[in-house]
DNA sequence: GCATTTGTATTGCTGTCCGATACGGCTGCA
DNA sequence: TGCAGCCGTATCGGACAGCAATACAAATGC
């Protein structure tokens, strides 16, 4: 009976086992999301909506601590290097990453394309692994980067395993970015999409993300049979047609699939 | 006064601007460090030095923002995946990434080798970018995975541009683990590499860090002239020579070093 | 079925964090 | 040359947030 409703968190319930100062601290680190350089302490605090004090404070003490630090030239901070000492714990711990590189591994040289691992998180695919990349802008290839779940071969597949009402509630609640000119943003020409991948128990993508590439995903469940993350296999159009492409790729991703079993 | 012996700190000196509470926040975190999977309350608080009630507290806390989960089983914690959206902003804003990532594809494009970018950090080297990966374990090329700066070619490269006290200090400062038979643990054998290496004006390292790869490093300044990071070139020895490697990538991996200038 | 885990919840005291305010060093505009 | 506006840094008394001890339900393992 432990559990209960964990309140849906935006209205939060005084909290008395809640820790303040480390949540601003963290908002201090969450503030570089989508900043385009170095942050000024004025520009933490307005972000943050902290007292330029606090804000002061708490850039002091991540200083300290190494995850900040403040740029050759003086003018601003930025996230530092034992951010990706925690990215590694993450990542070696994951469960799902755990289990599934051996077969990522051994589908890479089987199918000899790019073979990438995303984990779920609702309205987006987060990228954890990425065991090739050739034709890519490189930040597209860097651990941590989402694309929406809605515009992926891999999202695709996780969605698929969710029921109807908790897709739409993603689709509603999502505006979708055409990332390409192809990339599909009208919510019933998605639910298509996956309802052909409860069909066929893999995703075929066109050009959703990236020109000239094409992709196939496949979920992986967790135990309780729900979206853990997805494989997905990517190649170019100027070598595989679709169709090809995917009898070239179901097989051996299928087998790894199953493999790796529930996460 | 109030500010007689904070904790156990390292010695450090009185800080009124420490924010003590995002400290220890932090340092739930970072608990995970070397863990082998998830970790109880207990744990943590073994771990962190914390009293049960104080983890519990930064554990609820780190749980409403994200950043940990309790496991499926119910037997434990573990960091979540708001860790890698830090990751992702912090690799997206690494001035040292930003300028050499488009040198790095083209590099990789001229010498068809997998090609790493990594960041110097005293006695180690953190991997920040891997291009291409095809005969490592899994979890070696993982984003944060780092390798002591004595081990490679990209540390020697590194390590070059150090006065030699401060490689001495590094030298006395670590052991140095054998990671293959053939990796150096004699701080005069790699003190002779380092002298190769500014000689040379980059690194080779056979078979330091994993049998069967030769690797090329070069170290990237920052304006101060210190290594900011290094690129290693690495290859397999059953298709390269150690010199037909070295005469294969030196040319366009100083290209790309010089092109990439100070970072 | 007792002993020891696990995660969770509550409470009164106290010491840590709070935020307004001030300072020195820059940059750039006049 | 000087003022205005940033920058990052430092200080200080008060109050409130975090502290540690303690208790509880549920699961585990003898």
């Amino acid at each position: 009976m432990t559990q209960k409703a964990p309140p849906p968190d935006a209205g939060n319930a005084p909290d008395g086992m809640f820790n303040q100062s480390l949540a601003r601290g963290i908002s201090v680190l969450e503030s570089f999301r989508g900043a385009g350089g170095p942050l000024t302490l004025a520009q933490i605090a307005a972000r943050t909506g902290l007292t330029r004090s606090a804000a002061q404070r708490l850039v002091h003490t991540l200083r300290k601590l190494g995850y900040l630090t403040l740029t050759q030239d003086g003018h601003g901070f930025l996230l530092h290097l034992p951010v990706l000492d925690l990215t590694h714990d993450y990542l070696r711990l994951n469960p799902l990453l755990r289990r599934a590189s051996p077969f990522l591994l051994e589908l890479r040289q089987q199918v000899r394309e790019r073979v990438d691992l995303s984990l779920f998180d609702g309205a987006r695919m987060v990228y954890a692994s990425r065991l090739q990349s050739k034709r890519e802008a490189f930040f597209a290839t860097l651990v941590g980067n989402t694309v929406p779940s809605t515009s992926t071969s891999g999202g695709w597949a996780a969605l698929a395993l969710l029921p109807d009402a908790e897709i739409d509630a993603i689709l509603t609640a999502t505006t979708l970015p055409a990332l390409t000119p192809r990339t599909l943003t009208d919510p019933d020409a998605i639910r298509a999409e996956i309802s052909k991948t409860r069909r066929d128990g893999h995703a075929l993508a066109v050009e959703q993300v990236l020109m000239g590439e094409v992709a196939i995903g496949m979920a992986i469940p967790d135990a309780a049979g729900r979206p853990a993350g997805a494989i997905h296999v990517a190649g170019s159009l100027a070598e595989w047609a679709p169709e090809a492409f995917r009898r070239h790729v179901v097989p051996s991703l299928a087998e790894a699939v199953r493999n790796i079993g529930c996460a």
